[in-house]
DNA sequence: ATTAAAAATGTAAGCGCTTTCTTTTACTAT
DNA sequence: ATAGTAAAAGAAAGCGCTTACATTTTTAAT
C-alpha cells in the first residue's frame, strides 16, 4: 500500500485469504472457489486495485507487448499497417510498442535491441526487410530472441514468418497490360529499397524484357513530389517518350500524374497500394491486401507464440483496382 | 543464467565483484572506480548481458514508457503526429506504446485504462479531446496518474498539458480572406468532433457572422472521398451556390476539389493540415505545424517528468501554405 | 461416521534487479 | 607512519507479483 496504491497484500488481507489466491483469481486460473473468487473481486474493485505490470511481468517473463519495427509511420502504407497491427493486437490482449527507423541498417539494429531490451514477446517487420539475405542481419538476430513477423518481405531464416503479396507478379501483370494495350515506352518510379520495392522493380523489369521494350525505363526518384515532377519533366524535356507511368508507390503515381497532366499527357498512370490517396484523386492502384496481410500475421504470431505451428509464409493475392487515371480494356473473348 | 541469459550475478561472479556494483555501472552512477566500471562493462559485452527490464522497471519504478493514445494512426496527420513523438522520444530515451481508439469515450477509457495498467510514466494524447470538459473524463482519470500532455486540444485539469495550434483563428481567418475576395457562399465541410474540429467549425461560423454571410454553409461530412462526392454533388444540384470551400481537413478538401473541377467549378479549396496530400495535389492548406507540436509537446514531457515546472499551455502559430487551389490575392497596401 | 481422494488455500521461495546501510579500501594531511 | 576522511564495494532487504509444494478443507464413497 505504498503511495496510495494497493498492492496485492492489501487485497489478501481485505478479502481474507493469502495473496496466492488472490494472485489465482487475477491470472483466472480455475483453482479458486467461486465464492471467494467473487469476494475477492469485490475486493479489488472496491480497492482500485490494479496489478503491479512490472512485477508480473517478472514473475510471468512477458507482458504480453510486442514490437513494432516501421520504416516510417508517416507514410500513409506504413500507417495503414501499424494501424491494422496495433488493432488485432490489442484484440488478442497485446500491446503494441512502436519503433520507427529508417531505412538505415544501423538504424533498424539499435532499435531492434532496444525492443529486444524490453522483453517484447514478438516482433513484426513492417518495410524493414531487404531483397538480399546478407541486408537482413538484423532480422536473424531478432529471430534468435523471439519469433519474428515480416510484413510484404521474404526472409529466410529460422523463427521468422513472412506475409506478403506477390509484387513482382502484380507489377509483372500491371506492366503487362500496358504494353498489352500498346504502350511501349512504360516509365516505371520507384523509391524505396525494401524487398518488396525491389520485387516490384524486377517484376517491371521482367515484363519490360518479356515485351521486348528497347529499355526498361526505370527510374529512382524520392517520394517528394516536387522530385517527382522534376524528375518526370527532366525525362520529357529530355526527349523521352512516356506512354504509360507505373509507380513504386502512389504518391508518386499522383505526383507523376499531375506532372504529366499538367503538360496534357493523357497517358495512364497507376500506383501501388491502394492508398486512400489513391482513391480520392481517382487513381488506378494495385491493392497488395493490407487487411488480410495484417490479419494473416498477427493470426501466425499468435499461433507461434502458443507454440503451436504455423506457415513460414503466407502469400496473399494482390488485386488490381482501376479508377480514372488508367482504364484498361475489357479482357477480349478468346478467339481460337 | 537461466535459459542462456547471463543475470546479474553471472556478471558480478565474472568481474569478482558484488551486484551492487554491477547494478551501479548499469545505471551509470558515479560511484564506481573507473578501472572496475570499465572491467563489468567488459564482461557484460562479452557475455552479452542485458539486464531484464521488467526486473529494472520494478525496481526502479519506471520502464520508460509513455502511451501514445492516438484516435486513428492510419489517418495521414495523426500519423505523422505519432511519428514525429515517437522520434522525439525515443531521442530521449523514451518507448512508445501504442494505442489507437475510435471516437468513441468508453473505448477511449479503456485504453487509458490498458495504458495506465502498464504502467506508463506519461500519455500523449492525439486527436482524443474534446470541446466539452465533460466529455473529457477520460483525461481527467489519466492525469490523476500521470502527467498528461494533449495535442491539439484543451483540457483544463490537473497535471494536464496542453499544446495546440489556434486553429478557430486560422478558421476565422481563412474564412475572412475568402470573404474578403468576394466570396459569399463558402462551404465549410468538416468531419470529427475533436477539440480541433469544434474549434475550426466555430472559426469559420464567426467569420461567416462577422462577415454577414446570411447561412453559414457547415456540413458534416465523412472523410470517405465518394461521401465527400455526394456531399457536393447535392448542394449543387439543390441549388445552392458555392464560391468556395473550406474544409475540416485535406483528404475532404481534395474529395471537394475535384468533385468541383469535375463540373467545371473552379472556386477556391482550401484543406488544414498541409499533408503530403495536399502538397501533392497541391492544394492550399493551412499548417498547423505539428512538428513544432510534437517538439513542444515531448519538452512539457520531459520537464516535467524530472520535476521542473513547465506551462500548461503552449499555443503554435499556424501558417497558411498557398497552392493552386486557392491563390488569394496579395494583401493590398492600405489606404487612408 | 470414516477415510481416501479431490479441491481449495496457504507458505515460502523465487523472478532479476535497485538501493540503503555497512564495511572495506584508498587517499590526504599531519 | 597514522589517524581522519572520502571513495568504493558489499550485504541484504526490498520491489509486487507467480507458483511449486505443503497443508487444510471439502466432497465422495464406503
Amino acid at each position: 500500500m505504498k503511495d496510495g496504491k494497493p498492492d496485492i497484500y492489501d487485497i489478501a488481507k481485505r478479502a481474507g485469504v493469502s495473496i496466492a489466491t488472490v494472485s489465482r483469481v487475477l491470472s483466472g486460473s480455475a483453482k479458486v472457489r467461486e465464492s471467494t473468487r467473487s469476494r475477492v473481486l469485490g475486493v479489488m474493485k472496491s480497492a482500485d486495485y490494479h496489478p503491479n505490470a512490472f512485477a508480473r511481468g517478472l514473475g510471468l517473463g512477458s507482458m504480453r507487448t510486442v514490437g513494432i519495427l516501421c520504416t516510417d509511420v508517416s507514410d500513409l502504407y506504413y500507417a495503414k499497417a501499424v494501424s491494422l497491427l496495433e488493432r488485432f493486437l490489442r484484440g488478442g490482449g497485446w500491446n503494441a510498442l512502436l519503433c520507427c527507423t529508417g531505412n538505415d541498417l544501423e538504424d533498424k539494429k539499435k532499435n531492434i535491441r532496444i525492443l529486444l531490451d524490453r522483453q517484447v514477446d514478438s516482433m513484426i517487420l513492417v518495410g524493414s526487410a531487404f531483397r538480399e539475405s546478407s541486408d537482413n542481419t538484423h532480422i536473424e538476430r531478432a529471430a534468435r530472441r523471439v519469433p519474428v513477423i515480416v510484413i510484404n518481405g521474404l526472409v529466410e531464416c529460422p523463427n521468422t514468418y513472412c506475409v506478403l503479396c506477390d509484387e513482382r507478379q502484380a507489377a509483372y501483370k500491371c506492366a503487362s497490360r500496358l504494353y498489352g494495350m500498346g504502350c511501349r515506352n512504360i516509365l516505371y518510379l520507384y523509391d524505396v529499397q525494401t524487398y518488396s520495392g525491389m520485387e516490384k522493380l524486377e517484376g517491371f523489369r521482367n515484363a519490360a524484357h518479356d515485351f521486348g521494350a528497347e529499355s526498361d525505363l526505370a527510374v529512382h526518384t524520392d517520394k517528394d513530389t516536387a522530385e517527382v515532377d522534376a524528375c518526370v519533366s527532366d525525362l520529357l524535356a529530355g526527349g523521352t517518350r512516356i506512354d504509360a507511368v507505373m509507380a513504386s508507390e502512389d504518391l508518386i503515381a499522383v505526383g507523376a500524374l499531375r506532372a504529366l497532366r499538367a503538360r496534357g499527357l493523357r497517358v495512364p498512370v497507376v500506383g501501388f497500394n491502394n492508398s486512400v490517396l489513391a482513391e480520392c484523386v481517382a487513381l488506378t492502384s494495385v491493392d497488395n491486401m493490407l487487411e488480410s496481410t495484417c490479419t494473416a500475421a498477427v493470426g501466425i504470431m499468435n499461433r507461434v507464440l502458443e507454440g503451436r505451428e504455423a506457415p513460414r509464409k503466407i502469400v496473399v493475392e494482390s488485386r488490381l483496382v482501376e479508377r480514372e487515371s488508367c482504364v484498361f480494356p475489357k479482357a477480349e473473348p478468346h478467339t481460337v
